[in-house]
RNA sequence: GGAGAGAUGGCUGAGUGGUCGAAAGCACAUCUUUGCUAAAGAUGCGUAGGAGUAAUCCUACCGAGGGUUCGAAUCCCUCUCUCUCCGCCA
């Protein structure tokens, strides 16, 4: 969430810098501030009472101590008691209103981000490579998955239910494969410290990586443990610290996280997309970067730089895009996105959102860390996927696919795939 | 799931109703002195919130939440977590 010092002190600023994402949100930050006034106003009365308290006890104490009738001052202090017990509960709630509040306004974009309102702003950072040309028509995933007996939608829907799938035989060695490639790519050549998290989180720590309390829908829940199936690593391994005061030398730190993710996809547009696009349970392997404000907007790039890397060791075609403050996420400062061509979709898939938060999570969480002074210092923290792993299956195998029918398995992975090709 | 023990500041650990935000030790920081692979002494050293231009002052926090009381780290209730033992189990 934002400092709300910084709504006190700069309300237009934070008003402008809002509205880049949504217009409609500026109003919030009055509101907010009306709040704050409030809450102030009674929490000042709050304290001068139970000072006024505080004294006439001791008094009391040391009276009855001298044998002398505190009778009188006693029943002063019960009229305190009440009045504070009544200011206090205008406090609190005025308290938690403004914490709700708060909890609703999303980050400020950073300086950097570029203002645009819907998907079509968002500017294009680079390519790499070309999309394959075929001698032949490509096939898509849904018939590769078919003809080598790799993928089986019928099954996922039978035992589960629509936009789930059963990998069998080769697509879940595939599968496998790449998980494996993935974490001993980030692990040995991008210093990533493997994290293997719980599936099921607190609430906390879903309002920690702001999924709570807005996108509650979105999220697989559990309500007799008030548990909740984790969408992403970035929750369970970014809560890691939740609450902690790190060391400054601890910093920065990288985690890497293999887990499946669960998304309800509610109200979603794409659900009823054939094949593994989009589903409500798929694997990803998540990076996680916990630095220093200084170093934030240089480790994005490097975290996009190492997600980038997978893509090209598979020899995969890709571009990357720079979300624009209409299109970035929730709690994002300026976020990347990096999407793959899959030549049998002839579409370019989202296989990599990269972002920095700045110290947004951080607040909420409670994240902080003692600099080279002793201060505490709130932590920034970035995420991004490297990579996510349904849609990096689609692209591998329509392009990798031969005119035979087979695929190609990239050299980078045939030592954790075991062959050279399937079929 | 059953039985028991526990939860206090960075750590260890006192404290069973009043001047306790909390002794003491360790660790850490600064300074002084003697000197040398260190020692001794002095001072400082939690977090959050509020008032004030500021110096500074005030409030809250002893696992969490309620309650009793003029007053709670201390008494009562509920919950959470940790440890030990038993049961069950991949």
């Amino acid at each position: 969430m934002l400092d709300i010092r910084l709504l006190r002190e700069s309300p237009e600023l934070v008003k402008q810098r809002i509205a880049t994402r949504d217009a409609a949100l500026a109003p919030l930050v009055d509101q907010i501030l009306a709040i704050d006034s409030a809450r102030r106003a009674a929490e000042t009365e709050r304290q001068q009472l139970q000072s006024d308290r505080n004294r006439l006890s001791k008094e009391i104490g040391i009276g009855r101590k001298n044998g002398e009738d505190t009778s009188a001052k006693e029943t002063e202090v019960r009229g305190i008691g009440t009045r504070i017990d009544e200011i206090g509960q205008e406090a609190d709630a005025a308290d938690t209103q403004q914490r709700d509040l708060l909890l609703a306004l999303p980050n400020l974009p950073h300086d950097a981000c570029p203002i645009g309102s819907t998907a079509e702003e968002n500017p294009e950072v680079r390519r790499w490579g070309t999309a394959p040309a075929y001698d032949f028509e490509p096939k898509d995933h849904i018939a590769l998955g078919q003809t080598h007996g790799m993928l089986d939608f019928e099954a996922g829907a039978k035992i589960t239910g629509s936009a789930f799938v059963v990998y069998r035989g080769p697509g879940a060695r595939l599968e496998r494969a790449l998980i494996n490639f993935l974490l001993d790519l980030h692990t040995t050549q991008h210093g990533y410290t493997e994290i293997s998290p719980p599936l099921l989180v607190k609430p906390e720590c879903l309002v920690g990586t702001t999924q709570l309390p807005k996108f509650g829908d979105q999220v697989y829940h559990c309500p007799e443990d008030d548990l909740y199936l984790i969408p992403t690593a970035e929750v369970p391994v970014t809560n890691l610290h939740r609450e902690e005061i790190l060391k400054n030398e601890q910093l920065p730190i990288h985690y890497a996280a293999y887990t499946p993710c669960f998304r309800r996809e509610a109200g979603s547009a794409g659900l009823g997309t054939r094949g593994l696009i989009r589903m409500h349970q798929f694997d990803k392997v998540e990076l996680v970067h916990i630095t220093t404000p200084e170093t934030s907007m240089d480790a994005l790039e490097t975290l996009t730089g190492h997600a980038e890397k997978v893509l090209q060791l598979l020899g995969l075609h890709y571009r990357v895009i720079e979300l624009c403050t209409g299109d970035i996420g929730f709690g994002s400062a300026k976020t990347y996105d990096i999407e793959v061509w899959a030549p049998g979709q002839k579409a370019y898939l989202e296989v990599s959102s990269c972002s920095t938060f700045g110290d947004y999570q951080a607040r909420r969480m409670n994240l902080r860390f003692k600099d080279a002074d002793g201060k505490n210092r709130f932590a920034h923290t970035l995420n991004g996927s490297g990579t996510a792993l349904a849609r990096l299956f689609v692209a591998l195998v329509e392009t990798h696919q031969q005119a035979d029918g087979t695929i190609l398995i990239p050299e980078a992975l045939r030592r954790h795939y075991g062959a050279d090709r399937i079929g």
